[in-house]
RNA sequence: AUGAGCUACGA
């Protein structure tokens, strides 16, 4: 509960490494380790983000020497960093060994690694850990389904997308957000299934929820590639009426 | 109190 640990956290939930790395730099020079795991969790991060990887893979190491547990944020902020670093061996390493260490894999662990090893074209590594993941009863979320549309869409596997979306729907502990929505009318936009594309629309404005911005620019762009350019400006002008603005 | 996903535009 020091002063700097405070500046630290709210160093990293802004995302600002440069200030955040002043301050580590500091509590290093002065031999002091965070208390707490959210305090470890927080240094971790700042470091994964200035991606001084193995930084924090050290500052990890220390967690454990001075008995602190790794938690599921420890294992989810490491693993995405290493993914997103292209250090994937090093992320299943860690996979492996963190959870013998009490840190259990969380959904959001498995969404980021399916994420970025789907962006990267590891889409067969990516569907396995989506297998996976439910295997051991870790249920996804509407996050996991929005990476796995995206990234079945960048394959151009669009009807795959759409069973995805569905098996969503079909999970009734899951309330579909505007993104997931935004990703499946993306991918049906440049597939050129403009009326699929159409159709999701008005769902989302059937169950109240808030078209954005990018709602709208993916409309734009998918009713203006099949040439449809009069109903694009009128969802433009639908935009404009209903204010709205970047969230 | 700490971790993940959509479009465009930037870099």
């Amino acid at each position: 509960h020091s002063t700097p640990m405070k500046l630290l956290k709210s160093y990293a939930r802004a995302k600002n490494n440069a200030e955040g790395l002043k301050i580590i730099n500091d509590l290093v020079s002065r031999r002091h380790n965070p208390e707490d795991a959210v305090s470890w969790n927080c240094v971790i991060d700042v470091l994964i983000r200035a991606k001084c990887h193995f930084s924090a893979l050290r500052l990890y190491q220390r967690m454990m020497q001075v008995g602190r547990q790794p938690d599921s944020y420890t294992l989810s902020i490491l693993v995405d960093g290493f993914t997103k670093a292209g250090e994937v061996d090093m992320a299943f390493r860690l996979l492996e060994i963190l959870p013998q260490k009490g840190a259990s894999p969380h959904v959001v662990t498995y969404t980021t690694l399916i994420d970025t090893l789907g962006k990267a074209g590891k889409i067969s590594a990516a569907l396995k850990l989506f297998q996976d993941m439910k295997s051991i009863g870790c249920d996804p979320n509407a996050h996991t389904y929005s990476v796995l549309i995206n990234v079945l869409g960048l394959e151009g596997r669009w009807e795959e997308a759409r069973g995805m979306f569905r098996e969503m729907k079909n999970r009734n502990s899951i309330n579909p957000d505007v993104h997931v929505h935004n990703s499946l009318m993306h991918v049906l936009g440049r597939a050129g299934e403009i009326d699929l594309a159409y159709v999701l629309f008005k769902e989302m404005k059937g169950k109240t929820l808030r078209p954005n911005v990018s709602t709208y620019n993916i409309l734009v762009y998918a009713l203006g590639k099949v040439g449809k350019v009069s109903d694009a400006c009128e969802v433009f002008e639908d935009m404009k009426k209903k204010g709205v603005v970047p969230d």
